[in-house]
DNA sequence: AATACACATTGACAAATATCTATGTATGGT
DNA sequence: ACCATACATAGATATTTGTCAATGTGTATT
């Protein structure tokens, strides 16, 4: 996953409509007038949140009838949980004593 | 952590530059001066991103000299990848049979 | 004191984004 | 055939964002 994907879907999660959708497509697919119901914006503007979130991969959709049923794509959602996984915050070797307070290349 | 605080660390890590940055941390602590010389932007606008990071809690910084040497907040951003950790794109229940092909609620 | 360096702040601007209203397109029911 | 429902698309607008040039502040060096 590049740089470019990763940036994308934080930038696909960074809305708290669009989180609010991952979070309700985790108890399984709905349909886009379910998540409407839920959400306090208009109709298009959650059609163009879906699109957001299905350009970067995150979640998939199929049609049946009238309705989109929309659900989380769960390869791509792990991809991206452990590629972030993978950014270590600490050293891993144990030399707690040999911590570098300064790493200025100054 | 509440869906505000992570759309808001989601949108500091939805800028390639910034992801960059936190790459470049994850090797030890550095001061602005190295950032800057790895990345293609401006002093003042690296002094944004900067910021941007800081506001969120991704990263800390102390001041020593004329330097300011920044570093990953490690809490912080475990926090943040535990809650995306559990955030379940998958039913847990092991019934495979069960699937549900439609939730729609109408 | 004068200069150089590291960084923040301010103000400006173009591009991206979230949102809406209005409208179009299927689909299903009466 | 008509109407209601589910969704997308187009166009408009206000806000946010990334970026830069100019400038200010503190620190170290000469």
């Amino acid at each position: 996953m590049t740089r470019e994907e990763v940036s994308q879907i934080c930038k696909a999660m960074s809305d708290a409509n669009r989180l609010r959708v991952i979070e309700m497509l985790t108890t399984g697919e709905k349909c886009g007038c379910d998540l409407l119901d839920e959400l306090q914006v208009t109709q298009p503007t959650l059609s163009h949140h879906m699109k957001v979130l299905a350009d970067c991969g995150l979640v998939s959709s199929y049609k049946e009838g009238k309705w989109h049923h929309y659900s989380i794509n769960c390869e791509r959602f792990k991809e991206f949980k452990e590629h972030l996984n993978s950014i270590s915050c600490c050293r891993k070797d144990g030399a707690e004593g040999t911590e570098q307070k300064s790493c200025c290349n100054r």
